[in-house]
RNA sequence: GCGCCCGUAGCUCAGCUGGAUAGAGCACUCGCCUUCUAAGCGAGUGGUCGCAGGUUCGAAUCCUGCCGGGCGCGCCA
């Protein structure tokens, strides 16, 4: 149990002694009393707002009240100072050995050090990257795929059971296109002339293998044959290869999905008329005319009857089409089985989307809402653009262009790890830059760099100490530590708190603030022995405070590793 | 026209789901530094948290309305 946790529990037990001796009436709502440190650290270690809390519905003051808590956590024995301060914080500082107990805490815990319950075994399903099975991944997947799996990283550290989920979208008519233009490169392959690619087609020479391959395996039997013969076969292999190239992307930046979804094999399950039937006994699907969108109409639109889901219940502000006039599921309709699918084993849904798709959360959530009767916690990430620059240069991108810089490229350029991490320097719905010159710059101002810095300067210092004094070192002194000493302690303490912060708002951006800011002070602290040679880690005349100050910083490191191994990100032992 | 996301220092962004005097990096100014791992260190300047109301002990954070930017807007995926 963390330091925070403990004194959380502790507070939480003297509200119950204070409840039992009449000092505070029973059935008090205590959700928002909280237990943290003090945004100025001048205030003490932790501060309590309890006070202030509970004195309103206590029928109290909150001074008065305060003094009556600060009583009885001046008997807690970690906790050596309580004050009152403001309109009633209550600031504690805790016992030096409290902190010292924190570092061994962190060595003792190891690479499970921040690990969390908070979960309880929960089951969450992370469904992201869901690219179409159309080409290879490019960087506009880049983000949410990373995203999405350090988030499924953090939450499995945060106690919940993680699925790991990828949706294919292999049943509209983007997979038939691609299945046309598989076809046209089979009749290459058997040496015929096609010219350009027609319009509308997939040009991306990826497929050329894929005909190939066709062409070995049927020769010319589809070469001049009716659509309906090869289409299903051709649209299954081309989905097949994709996703084949797909997971090799993916494997670059260290990501594997548990389950991969199929969107043609939800509706072949019978998936959908299950869903659309029980939404249907409720009331909730009808046949329906739409209003047309205010504002500028299309020029095609025109009144046509569809099958309608009434998300308009639930908070939307129309009702969403799951078939279209021609009888035919709209991808809504299916996604919506979906979702009641992945709903069956699992209590919380996550779907990162990008940021272009959240015109449809409000249906999807709506659709969630009533297949299981708000029984199933559900959120929906939107991750935004990234920009790819070059030289300070916007590099443009897009289909029109063919000209999309694909992930494995990226990866191949600056690595996997200055990826992953640059992707969590931002919060997921905010707009970000990557540029190739600065995510690979070794300065304090890439904070790739600066925390890789950190955890390789510290592996060094444990080669050094083994030259400067070889053989066995003494146990660590905790009591030679200076205020300096334990203020990184407190600091390594919050990374439990921030692990359920950041899991609890789906946040693990938030991990590498963290690690910044951690990897800052431990620089600042290292270069206290800058000025003062006394202030070192290794004092050639002093192997007890040596191996102390060297037992500190592999805390740091630990915290450092523990905090990178969510991210996907491997710790380094020396800069190249 | 409607919906969603966003608006915090000159720039790029944090801000622990309502806490105390709003933080970091860059840039700028002033010092220091030839090192336990070099790719620097320390200090300082800089803010009407888009604007206006509201909720309460307390608001950058929650609510409402404007202003500005991005995305999306029946039968695409």
């Amino acid at each position: 149990m963390s330091i925070f946790a403990r004194i959380a529990a502790a507070l939480d037990g003297l509200l119950d002694d204070m409840t039992a001796a009449g000092e505070l009436p029973a059935g008090l709502n205590r959700s928002s009393v909280t237990v943290e440190p003090p945004r100025d650290a001048s205030h003490g270690d932790m501060a309590t707002n309890a006070a202030m809390v509970l004195a309103k519905p206590a029928g109290t003051n909150p001074r008065a009240l305060a003094e009556l808590i600060a009583a009885r956590l001046r008997n807690l024995a970690e906790v050596e100072t309580v004050d009152i301060a403001g309109p009633g914080f209550i600031n504690m500082r805790l016992d030096r050995t409290a902190w010292e107990g924190e570092l061994t805490a962190v060595h003792a815990a190891g690479a499970d050090y921040g690990r969390s319950t908070m979960g309880a075994g929960r089951t969450v399903n992370v469904e992201y990257v869901s690219a179409n099975p159309t080409g290879p991944m490019h960087m506009g997947h880049c983000r949410g795929a990373v995203v999405g799996d350090a988030l499924a990283s953090l939450l499995g550290f945060a106690g919940f059971k993680v699925t790991r989920e990828y949706y294919i979208n292999d049943a509209g008519a983007q997979v038939q296109t691609l299945g046309r233009s598989v076809h046209l490169r089979y009749r290459e392959a058997l040496g015929e002339d096609i010219g350009a690619i027609p319009e509308g087609y997939y040009p991306g020479e990826y497929l050329i293998p894929i005909g190939q391959q066709l062409a070995a395996e049927f020769g010319d039997t589809y070469a001049s044959a009716p659509e309906s013969e090869w289409l299903d076969l051709f649209r299954e292999r081309a989905v097949a290869a994709m996703m084949d190239m797909i997971r090799d992307d993916l494997a670059l930046l260290g990501i594997h999905h548990d389950v991969f979804a199929s969107e043609a094999a939800v509706q072949s399950a019978g998936k959908v008329d299950v869903a659309l039937k029980r939404l249907e006994g409720e009331g909730l699907i009808y046949k329906g005319v739409l209003e047309p969108p205010k504002g500028e109409l299309p020029d095609d639109w025109e009144p046509t009857e569809m099958t309608l889901f009434r998300a308009t219940r639930f908070g939307d502000d129309s009702d969403r089409p799951v078939r279209k006039s021609d009888g035919g599921l709209t991808y809504f309709g299916t996604d919506l089985a979906y979702h009641a699918q992945k709903a069956e084993s699992a209590d919380i849904l996550v779907d990162i989307w990008g940021a272009d798709h959240g015109g449809t959360v409000k249906r999807i959530k709506a659709a969630v809402q009533a297949l299981t009767g708000g029984k199933v916690e559900f959120d929906v990430k939107l991750v935004q653009m990234v920009r790819l620059m070059r030289n300070g240069e916007l590099v443009r991108m897009g289909k029109r262009l063919g000209n999309f810089v694909t992930l494995a490229d990226v990866v191949e350029e600056v690595g996997k790890d200055v990826v992953r991490f640059t992707m969590l320097t931002r919060k997921a719905d905010a707009q970000m830059d990557f540029d190739f010159a600065k995510v690979v710059e070794a300065s304090k101002d890439n904070p790739v760099f600066y925390v890789q810095y950190a955890h390789a300067r510290i592996a060094s210092l444990g080669r050094r100490v083994k030259e400067a004094f070889p053989g066995e070192l003494p146990s660590p002194d905790l009591s030679r530590f200076g205020a300096e000493e334990l203020d990184l302690i407190k600091q390594m303490a919050n990374f439990p708190r921030v692990v359920e912060a950041a899991a609890n708002a789906h946040e693990p951006h938030r991990i590498a603030f963290y690690l910044y800011d951690l990897a800052a002070s431990f620089h600042g602290w290292w270069n206290l022995g800058n000025d003062q040679p006394e202030r070192r880690v290794i004092v050639a005349d002093d192997i007890g405070l040596t191996a102390s100050r060297l037992h500190l910083s592999a805390g740091i490191a630990q915290v450092i590793r523990n905090g990178l191994a969510l991210m996907g990100v491997r710790a380094l032992e020396e800069m190249s």
